[in-house]
DNA sequence: TTGTTATTACAACAAAGTTGCAATAATATT
DNA sequence: AATATTATTGCAACTTTGTTGTAATAACAA
């Protein structure tokens, strides 16, 4: 549905994502901030930034969901085709401006793609 | 673990593989069996037969497990890297032959990763 | 045929996410 | 500024997906 009011919620989670480059998991929204926000509360307002192009959202390797900010989004049209890398030593996922060609698939059509790449980040590689 | 010992629960799970191409959730396959099998059995079994390379497993855009018959995998060695095709319209997922290639990135080192397409299928483009 | 132990079923649990609804708070209206 | 409207929140209860412990069962080796 989007926002349409600021609230504290609003602006404790988007403040979650400005000091945090980042993905972050629903999970770890919830720990975080379990002691000001109601869990319920978080999945929804975490669903009206999606769907304002403020949040972009993915499924990580284990099967949970995880957010990120937009870079290029709007409301009408989500931009976020990027792949995210996860770093299996750390536990860290963020979105990559590599860009992943997917090539044309015969009888078919291309709508979207999800690319979640696994390794080692710049940290954890030393 | 691996499966050690030929039962009827591996023989109903394999033949849901043998009749039919694509990949099967396991929400689908309890489904399916559940007259039959339990469903921590099912859990179970499929656990082993990624183990021993016969099937693989991916996480779905609806975050669940999704299982299919690996092509060239052998019990110390998954080849399974290649994308997979959901359709949005039919709900069906399987496998590509599509090779999709990842680009190096600079202080990364990238280890397997995931890919998942989604669109229209042969079926339902028509 | 019997003994060993891998496998299974069942129940209970756990984690992630959803729903309904009354209370609260943001903001539009007076 | 006070009040009315309704979006938003918190809470409890629930659902779905998956896991764990354990006693009973069934493969299969001896």
């Amino acid at each position: 549905m989007g926002v349409v009011r600021k609230t504290k919620s609003i602006e404790l989670l988007l403040n979650e994502f400005k000091t945090q480059s980042t993905a972050i998991s629903t999970i770890e929204l919830i720990k975080r901030l379990n002691s000001k926000l109601n869990k319920t509360t978080i999945y929804r307002v975490l669903e009206n930034l999606v769907d304002d192009g403020i949040l972009h959202t993915f499924i990580g390797q284990d099967g949970i969901k995880w957010y990120a900010m937009c870079r290029n989004c709007t409301k009408s049209k989500h931009e976020d085709l990027h792949p995210h890398f996860e770093c299996i030593e750390c536990g860290k996922i963020d979105c990559l401006k590599t860009e992943v060609i997917i090539p044309e698939i015969q009888n078919r059509k291309i709508l979207s793609s999800q690319i979640l790449i696994q390794g080692m980040c710049e940290k954890c590689i030393n």
